[in-house]
DNA sequence: TTCAATAGGGATAAATTTATCCCTATCTGA
DNA sequence: TCAGATAGGGATAAATTTATCCCTATTGAA
């Protein structure tokens, strides 16, 4: 585990949510569950560009900031099952205004970060 | 200057938005900036947790993108104003639903925050 | 009986981001 | 005359995040 040597700014409202949300792939991550994709195995293919092992460390981290929970069922093979808590669903909504601005400017976005990569 | 060594995944909005909103200041200073603090010393103040350095880089980033836009005063000492483009001002509301989830759970995530620091 | 699927963690390397420090220039005020 | 404000960039170090690789375990299928 990583140790973190400086301590986060929460300050506002952004400085709050980017504790919780900013990580490359917990947004997905929060809106691949709600869509029903709940086994890491499901999510893992849902989301190839990221390697198993970020996402279970994503995922540890949204289940202890309470915006997820998970039930392991005691079976063989192993069977897990992530759901939304009341409390990421409540992020939903606004993951899925940012996700709906990126797609309504797709084309110039595109355009624009091709051009300066 | 930074180049980066990998290609981003471009495969759906949440993609797309995260090249030009990704960055730990870029949201506050489309923020302030489209609260009236316009130059960058102003920003600077309003964000004392960043460096000047860092401000500078991403606000460049943010031009690049074309979400800021920029006037330079041909005086002495120099001045310079940066503005939100149209496109820039689309993403407020966006922004806005970001900040104001985190306004809204602030006392519940600073103390979650805090206790998986 | 060997391989794939299942879930997940440790150790380490690589990539990326952010911070620090220093340098350029000019004007104003103490 | 020296400090401070103004804007901004280079070089480098530090912090942080993400990727790679490897290991544990069990069951069912080829």
């Amino acid at each position: 585990m990583y140790e973190r040597k400086t301590l986060p700014d929460l300050n506002c409202g952004l400085d709050l949510i980017g504790e919780v949300l900013y990580g490359k792939w917990k947004m997905r991550l929060l809106w691949f569950i709600n869509e029903g994709f709940k086994r890491p195995s499901e999510l893992q293919r849902k989301i190839p560009g990221a390697s198993r092992r970020v996402l279970n460390v994503q995922l540890k981290e949204l289940e202890s900031h309470e915006l997820v929970g998970k039930v392991i069922y005691p079976v063989v093979p192993p069977k897990v099952e992530y759901y939304l808590t009341d409390f990421g669903q409540s992020l939903i909504p606004v993951i899925g205004a940012i996700g709906q601005w990126g797609d309504e400017h797709d084309q110039r976005l595109r355009t624009l970060i091709l051009k300066n990569a």
